[in-house]
DNA sequence: TGTACTGTACCGTCCGGACGGTAATGTCAA
DNA sequence: TTGACATTACCGTCCGGACGGTACAGTACA
């Protein structure tokens, strides 16, 4: 039963975003969804009353879904100093490998209604924090959140500005500033 | 005469990305930007004859002012070593002290037509490579580029997760990176 | 017997865009 | 310098279509 449904919602989410970033958010029509989900429209309707719920299940999908990740690979660190600087980049890294779709339904949901930057805003506020908290040299963890979040953005407009190998190096040299065993390094980038 | 043109296409061009800001870009329509400009909807179908040219618009504006003003930093550091990246990181940060409204614009462009993205697209891509031909350092400017666009995708969603004298902090701290006079402390971070 | 749908028909609203004006200003030739 | 026409910069209205959402009858599986 919850297998099911949440199959079923998986397919619409899935549906959603990719018409999201065929034609665009604004163009983002339930009948569209349905067709695309392969199912009718008052199943969909049925699965998601309103498209504003269908939005919200998109945004929170994302956010959730980053947030497992990061508790799991912050677990793995066992919570040590610059353990959330250094999970953030292992899960970026990983969606990133893994070759995780961008996540455009995030665009379509902001595109409807700003309100949903709010969750997403408190998220990061929240994440951001912590990764200050935590780090040896709280001003290079913002750096490092900032050089994250401009590979998100590059990745989530589509930008093919940077081949694989060259984001995979970018996000390893990020790496590198903080695994140094040497804490007086942690600041110290490594040579080109 | 070409003066109360442009006045009348500003005043479009602003009122559109308000509207969208508020709204969302969905929500974007021609008769509430005509309301808002102070113009009945015929007259603003008059100055851009489609919703489409009235997007293009929004999108050429802001990349041709980055642009020029990327162009004129350049010249002010006579295309030396370094000059393209420190004349980003000037442009940034003065659009930002001058507090200028973040691209709504742009957002509801690629909401309404992703094909939007790609003049920025490729506007990027020669940036990019422009700002590695020019630095001692390719991989550092990579960097840079990446922790603007952090900044630039922090600014465009408004999300309020640094404060301004931070934000300041984290370019200036990146224009430090670049500019010792010692080329071999280039790629070492001024301390915290 | 109920849960999870399908399929269809429909409603009200909103939107992009076309169109037909019009008033003010400019141009130019007789 | 005046009358004829052109251009610019708008106004107000209308329409076809798309979209979100409702309602409801039917169906298939468990």
């Amino acid at each position: 039963m919850t297998t099911d449904t949440l199959s079923t919602k998986d397919k619409i989410l899935q549906a959603a975003a990719e018409i999201a970033k065929e034609v665009g958010p604004v163009h983002l029509s339930l009948d569209a969804v349905a067709r695309r989900a392969g199912l009718s429209k008052g199943g969909l309707l049925y699965t998601f009353p309103t498209k504003a719920k269908l939005l919200e299940a998109l945004v929170e999908q994302h956010v959730s879904e980053f947030d497992e990740s990061l508790r799991r690979e912050e677990a793995a660190r066992n919570h040590g100093p610059n353990s959330v600087v250094l999970a953030c980049i292992a899960v970026y890294r990983a969606e990133f490998v893994c070759n995780e779709p961008e996540p455009s339904g995030i665009l379509a949901a902001i595109a409807n209604d700003p309100g949903f930057l709010e969750p997403i805003r408190r998220y990061n506020k929240q994440l951001l924090q912590r990764m200050r908290d935590n780090a040896e040299d709280p001003t290079l963890a913002m750096m490092v959140f900032l050089t994250i979040e401009g590979l998100r953005s590059l990745k989530l407009f589509e930008m093919g500005l940077l081949s694989k190998a060259e984001q995979i190096a970018a996000i390893d040299r990020l790496k590198n500033l903080f695994e140094p065993a040497d804490p007086e390094m942690a600041d110290v980038p490594v040579p080109a």
